[in-house]
DNA sequence: GCCGTTTTCGGCCCGACTGTTTTCAGTCG
């Protein structure tokens, strides 16, 4: 799938016309099909294919010509020539904050700047101030700038800053001057990871929450503190600002943090041909700039005439239209899920015992789990012999006479061999309720061969689910060469389920893949995949995930209550 | 470069802050 690669193609070029001065319009177009790609729940070498290039929006004759040229040469002549004319370290200069690009192109022609250690040099000997439009603070400034970005990491996983954002909001919370209290921007989208942690609140008092905030103990550095904005950057090196805004603005600054910036840009547009504007403070009418709405963030939709669109559905992939047919999805919620269906045991590498994951998923409200230990190639993570999980099934069938309104369901995540083999024989995995099959091996076959691995998989009636289909981990690992469109097409023909693996670095499939595959009927299964009572947790990482594909809980196999959930994995 | 129940040409989302300036350009979110 060439979409993520043409939308980066598409960014660098709008970064490099933006150097150039080009016009701000047509960097716009750019910037915005990059977007639009980026976010695109389908492959765009099928549009292609299907001619319907210039039915995507954003996408004009010029730019489907540059899309079939890369698509049919590998190759963009017009993204080339551009990259002769500026070196990629001046296009990387725009990475550091306070340096935009009037100021990049104006440190490249004059002083030669074509990289970030050269501008540092620059700094050191004084040579930016004496630049026109330039100061004593811009040094300073731009200097700080570098520093903040060596330190700043890639971004933090949505598992990493989801529970410090929900203490600090906890810690700030308990202040009797907060009133009203939440986080916005990417981490109320959940968006798999975040770039900061944005809290907005409303208060009489505001410097009373801004000194606690700049106090908590999670804080190491001080960026900023000011009566409406306060930055910190904490001992994980995680950004925090929190803003305090009027009551009377809190709906409307919400809307307008939480974006994402498309999102918004769309709203906007909406707003401006109905004679309205809407900013961080409300929704005013042009003529009068009579204040109309902001105090709730509902009412920033309705003003549209538009139900409210869920933060996770926010992001310009087609939402602000299903909600003016109202057919919006009814996303799946967390209170829906029924059941774990990938959790491993002492018996191969995870921690607890069968009893311990069973009731720590009771007391998670569950009515049922499915152990589903490595099998035995796995010889690293204690894989089970055929004779373990003939033992196994039978302990777990005596510990389900124990258990109350509550079930034990047998199962195995079998290795897909690195010839395509499963590691078990038909006849023993037809005695197991949930056959989970991943590849844990041979990641860097070559697309053809490890596509086919799965499929062969996904054509063995025992086999109900593929745990994590792409194998990526979230900044360590990408994922395996799989022809996701061919995974979901047999996925589909075979009736077999396909996982979003809810571990924070896994998260997989992704949201764009979950719509995908919902799209063409393939139903999804939410599994944690834990190794210890912790991993259960995570559970509602996966909930995200599947909300932020438009999954509602029909689409999701562990919303079934027990009985229809068996026939369901039986019917392949 | 895109786009059209005002338009095939002339528009294109909004506001704050900062530092360098005598009225505003550049950057950011």
């Amino acid at each position: 799938m060439k979409n993520l690669e043409l939308s980066r193609i598409f960014e660098q070029i709008a970064r490099m016309l933006k150097i150039k001065g080009e016009n701000l319009f047509k960097i716009r177009a750019y910037e915005k099909v990059a977007l639009v790609l980026e976010n695109l729940p389908i492959d765009i070498e099928i549009i292609y294919q299907q001619g319907g290039l210039n039915n995507i929006p954003g996408v004009g004759s010029a730019i489907a010509q540059k899309i079939e040229e890369f698509l049919t040469t590998g190759k963009l002549e017009y993204y080339e020539k551009l990259k002769e004319t500026i070196p990629s370290g001046v296009i990387e200069l725009l990475d550091i904050s306070e340096v935009g690009p009037k100021t990049a192109k104006l440190l490249y022609e004059e002083l030669g700047v074509d990289n970030m250690e050269k501008l540092e040099n620059a700094i050191r000997q004084h040579q930016i101030k004496d630049l026109p439009g330039m100061g004593e603070k811009s040094e300073t400034n731009i200097l700080r700038g570098i520093e903040l970005y060596k330190r700043r990491k890639e971004r933090v996983l949505l598992g990493t800053a989801l529970p410090l954002a929900e203490e600090i909001v906890e810690s700030l919370h308990q202040l009797k001057e907060t009133d009203k209290i939440s986080f916005a921007g990417s981490l109320r989208r959940k968006k798999e990871t975040i770039g900061d942690i944005d809290i907005l609140i409303t208060s009489q008092k505001p410097e009373k929450i801004m000194k606690t905030f700049t106090s908590l103990a999670q804080v190491r550095e001080i960026l900023a503190e000011g009566p409406t904005k306060s930055s910190v950057i904490t001992e994980d090196d995680i950004h925090v600002d929190v803003r305090v805004v009027e009551p009377i603005s809190f709906g409307a600054a919400l809307q307008y943090f939480t974006g994402s910036k498309a999102h918004n840009i769309k709203l906007r547009e909406l707003a401006v041909k109905r004679g309205l504007k809407i900013n961080e403070y409300g929704v005013f009418d042009s003529e009068t700039g009579q204040r109309i709405a902001g105090e709730k963030e509902e009412e920033v939709y309705r003003i549209l005439d538009l139900p409210f669109i869920p933060p996770e559905l926010r992001e310009d992939r087609g939402e602000i239209e299903a909600a003016q047919e109202n057919k919006l999805p009814r996303l799946v919620e967390y209170p829906q899920i029924k059941g774990d269906l990938h959790l491993h045991s002492e018996w191969s590498d995870g921690v607890n015992t069968i009893k311990q994951m069973a009731e720590a998923a009771k007391k998670r409200g569950y009515k049922y789990i499915a152990i589903t230990d490595h099998s035995q190639s796995l010889k690293f993570a204690g894989g089970l012999t055929e004779e373990r999980l003939r033992e196994q099934v039978e302990e777990i069938q005596k510990l389900n006479q124990d258990l109350d309104d509550f079930t034990v369901l047998s199962g195995i995540e079998v290795d897909i061999k690195s010839d395509g083999r499963l590691d078990f024989s038909d006849e023993i995995l037809s005695k197991l309720n949930v056959v989970i099959a991943a590849i844990h091996s041979g990641f860097k076959q070559e697309s053809k061969m490890i596509t086919e691995r799965i499929i062969k998989a996904m054509q063995n009636r025992f086999v109900s689910i593929i745990a994590h289909p792409t194998g990526r981990l979230i900044g360590y690992r990408e994922s395996y060469q799989v022809d996701i469109n061919e995974m979901i097409k047999v996925a589909a023909e075979t009736g077999t389920i396909l996982e979003i693996n809810a571990h924070p670095e896994r998260l997989d499939l992704n949201d764009a893949y979950c719509r995908m595959a919902k799209d063409r009927g393939v139903q999804l299964a939410i599994e944690t995949d834990a190794h210890s009572i912790d991993g259960l947790e995570f559970m509602n990482l996966g909930v995200d995930v599947a909300r932020r594909g438009w999954l509602e809980e029909k689409d999701i196999v562990n919303t079934l209550p027990l009985g229809q959930l068996l026939k369901r994995l039986k019917n392949k």
